[in-house]
DNA sequence: TATTAGCACTCTATGGTGGAGAGTGCTAAA
DNA sequence: TTTAGCACTCTCCACCATAGAGTGCTAATA
C-alpha cells in the first residue's frame, strides 16, 4: 500500500484525477482523463489503471456506473507529490497580487496584534473561501512588558497586561476589600520593575514559589500583595481567530446544510482547534492533515493546512486553513506558507 | 388600511393565524383555524374572514389552493397586539430559568465589558436561535478613566485606554521619531490628571480647540504633545458583538442555503447594523422592525427586535435579536427586554 | 342577514415509469 | 500490451397520474 507500488504512469493518472476533481467536484471518468490530459492512451487503458488505483484505495466510486473520486489516501498522495516538488503551479497573478498587497499592508500597519490577526484570517478566508484560523502568540510564552492595576467600584480590579510582542490582555477580578488605588499602584510598579523581560511562564513560576515561602513567613501584607500579583498575571485561555464561515458557503462542497452544520460544529469548539493546532506549532513548515488522518473525530471530514510563524527562532503560533478534503491544497499550502512568513517578518 | 378597520373577530382570527404560523411554518387553512382555536364558527365563515384579511394585505397565499401566511403587515399587527398588552404568554419555565441564571451570572461576573457582552449575545442566540447582537457603550460617550502610552520598536506607540464603564480600548500608532518613554509618561500623566472624569467626546473637543490655539502660539514641544494626545484618544469604530449564525441554521426558515447566505450577508456589514441600531438606542423600551419596514435593503427579509440599555438615565447601547420575519416575537421581545434590563442593572 | 353545507376547482406533493446518457468491466482482436 | 466493441448498471430527468389539502362560490338554513 506504499506509494512506491505505483508506477510512473499510474501516478500521473492519479495526480490528474485528483487535480481534476479539485477543480470541479464531479466524478472523473476515463474518457475525461484521456481528453483533458493527453496521455497517449485510450480510455480503456486508463480504465484499467483506474481500476487498479481503486483497488489500492486511492480512488472511490460513488456508484457502479460513475467516474472515480479521490479517497483521503488519494489526496494524501497528491499532497505528498506537491511537497516533493512536483507541483506545477500555474501562475495566478490574482493570488500573487493579494499576497503582495497583504505583505505591504502588514508592513505599514501599526496596530495591536489582535487587529493584525483578524486581518490575517479575514484575508485568508476571503481569498481562499476556506475557514481561516490564526493562533496568536501564547501569552505564557511571551515576555512581560507592563501591567496596570486599576480599581473599580466594589473592590473589583482591572488588570491590563501588555507584552513585548504587542499582545494586550485584560481581566477583572475581585480583590480584598479595602485595597486602595495606591496599594495597587505600588504592586504594579513592583511587578513592572522586577519582572520586565521575563516570560509570563517564568513569572508565574516565581510567584508560586514565593507564595509557598511566604506561607512560612506569614506576613499578611506581602501575602496579600503576592496573591494579587498572581491573580493579575494569570490570564485564561487565549483567543483564537476564526473567520470565513460566510465564505465557505460559496463552495459546492457545502451546498447542503448538513455539511455546513458539520463544519460549523467542528470549528465551534475552539478548545479543540487550539489543542490540535498548538501541537503543530512546533513543527517546521507547512503541515497538512487530510480528512481521516485527523485525530479529532469532528474533523475527520475536513482537511487542515497549517504553518507555524516565528519570532526569530521561537515558534509563536500557527496560521491555518480548514476546508473540505476536496481542497485546493496547492493554493492553500502556498497561501498559508506565505502568510505565515509575512507574519513572522512583522515580528522581527 | 388601519387596524381599526378590523372588527374584533377578524383580529382574533388574524392573531391566531400569525401565532400558528410562528409555531410551525406551514400555511394556515380555515379548517385548522376552527379546529385549533375554538371560535364558534365553521370553516366557511373563517374562510370569508381570511379572504377579507388577505384583501386588506394582512395575509398572503403562496398559491391558490394553499392556506394563508402572514405578510409583514400581518406580523406588524401581531406585534402591536402584543405591545398593547394582549399578549397571553404561556409560562415557559425553561426560559424564565435561563434568564434567571443569566442574571445571577452577570451579577457575580467580574469581567471586563467585552466578556460580558459576548456572554450576552451568546446566551441570547443560544436560547432564541436567532442572531444575538450587542452594541457596547459608545466610547466617545463614556467617561475617561486612564490612559497608558507605551513605546514600542520603531517609534510605534501603544495607547491603552480605560473608561469608567470598564471599556478597554487599545490602538497602536506611529509617533514622531525620537520620542522617549519618559515623554510619553509625562503626556499620559498629564492626560490622566487633567481629563479624568470627562467624556471622550468632551476631551476631543478640548484637544481640537487647543490645537487651533497652539497654531498661533507655535510652540513645537507642546504642539507635538497635543498631537499625540489627539491620536491616542481617538479610537475608531467600536466593535459590535454578533453571535448565532450557527444557531440560526437550526431554524426551518434557513433550511435552504440561499436564505442563510442572505442573512449572513446582512449581518456581515457591521457598519450597517451599527448605524441602524444606534438610531434605536435613543428610543425607550423594546423596538421591533419587521421585514420591509427596515430601511436597509439587505435586511428587508428579516426582523429585528431591539432594546437600549442604560446607565441611570443615560442610554448607552443596544441589545438586539435578528431573525426571520417569522420570528417568535413574543419570546424575542421578552428576552431582549429582560437582557437589556440585566445589563442596565450591572452598570449601576 | 349572517352563517353554513356542499361541491367543483386548483394547485402541490408524491411516486412510478421510461428513456437518455454516462461510465464501467469484460472479452476478443490488433 | 493496448484497444475497440459491447453489454450492463446506475443516475438523472421529464412525464404522468393520483391523492390530498384548501379554496371560492352557490344555495340552503337559522
Amino acid at each position: 500500500m506504499v506509494i512506491g507500488m505505483l508506477d510512473e504512469r499510474s501516478k500521473q493518472v492519479l495526480y490528474a484525477i485528483v487535480q481534476s476533481y479539485i477543480n470541479n467536484p464531479e466524478p472523473v471518468g476515463s474518457r475525461f482523463v484521456t481528453k483533458a490530459y493527453s496521455f497517449g492512451f485510450s480510455p480503456a487503458t486508463i480504465r484499467n489503471i483506474m481500476a487498479d488505483l481503486a483497488d489500492l484505495g486511492f480512488l472511490n466510486q460513488p456508484h457502479t456506473s460513475a467516474g472515480r473520486i479521490p479517497t483521503d489516501k488519494g489526496y494524501r498522495f497528491y499532497v505528498d507529490s506537491i511537497a516533493d516538488g512536483n507541483s506545477s503551479r500555474k501562475e495566478d497573478a490574482g493570488l500573487e497580487d493579494v499576497i503582495c498587497q497583504f505583505a505591504k499592508k502588514l508592513g505599514k500597519m501599526r496596530t495591536d496584534i489582535n487587529t493584525m490577526f483578524s486581518e490575517v484570517t479575514n484575508t485568508l478566508s476571503a481569498t481562499s473561501n476556506y475557514v481561516g484560523i490564526a493562533i496568536p502568540p501564547r501569552p505564557e510564552k511571551s515576555t512581560f512588558r507592563k501591567i496596570d492595576l486599576i480599581k473599580f467600584k466594589g473592590d473589583n480590579v482591572a488588570a491590563i497586561l501588555l507584552t513585548e510582542e504587542g499582545v494586550i490582555k485584560n481581566k477583572m477580578f475581585a480583590a480584598d476589600p479595602g485595597l486602595a488605588q495606591e496599594d495597587l499602584n505600588r504592586i504594579a510598579d513592583y511587578l513592572n520593575a522586577e519582572y520586565s523581560g521575563y516570560t509570563l511562564d517564568e513569572i508565574e513560576h516565581v510567584l508560586v514559589k514565593r507564595i509557598k515561602q511566604e506561607k512560612l513567613l506569614w506576613d499578611k501584607l506581602i501575602s496579600r500583595a503576592i496573591r494579587i500579583c498572581e491573580q493579575a498575571m494569570s490570564f485564561g485561555e487565549d483567543d483564537i481567530f476564526v473567520s470565513g464561515i460566510y465564505d465557505v458557503m460559496d463552495l459546492p462542497d457545502f451546498s447542503d446544510l448538513s455539511r455546513l452544520r458539520e463544519i460549523s460544529k467542528a470549528i465551534k469548539d475552539r478548545h479543540l482547534i487550539l489543542r490540535l493546532l498548538t501541537q503543530l506549532s512546533d513543527a517546521e513548515g507547512v503541515q497538512v492533515i487530510i480528512g481521516d488522518e485527523n485525530p479529532v473525530a469532528e474533523m475527520k471530514k475536513f482537511s487542515i493546512v497549517a504553518s507555524p510563524y516565528k519570532e526569530g527562532n521561537r515558534h509563536m503560533g500557527v496560521i491555518a486553513l480548514i476546508g473540505p478534503t476536496r481542497m485546493d491544497y496547492l493554493k492553500a499550502m502556498y497561501m498559508v506558507d506565505k502568510f505565515a512568513k509575512c507574519v513572522s517578518k512583522t515580528f522581527d
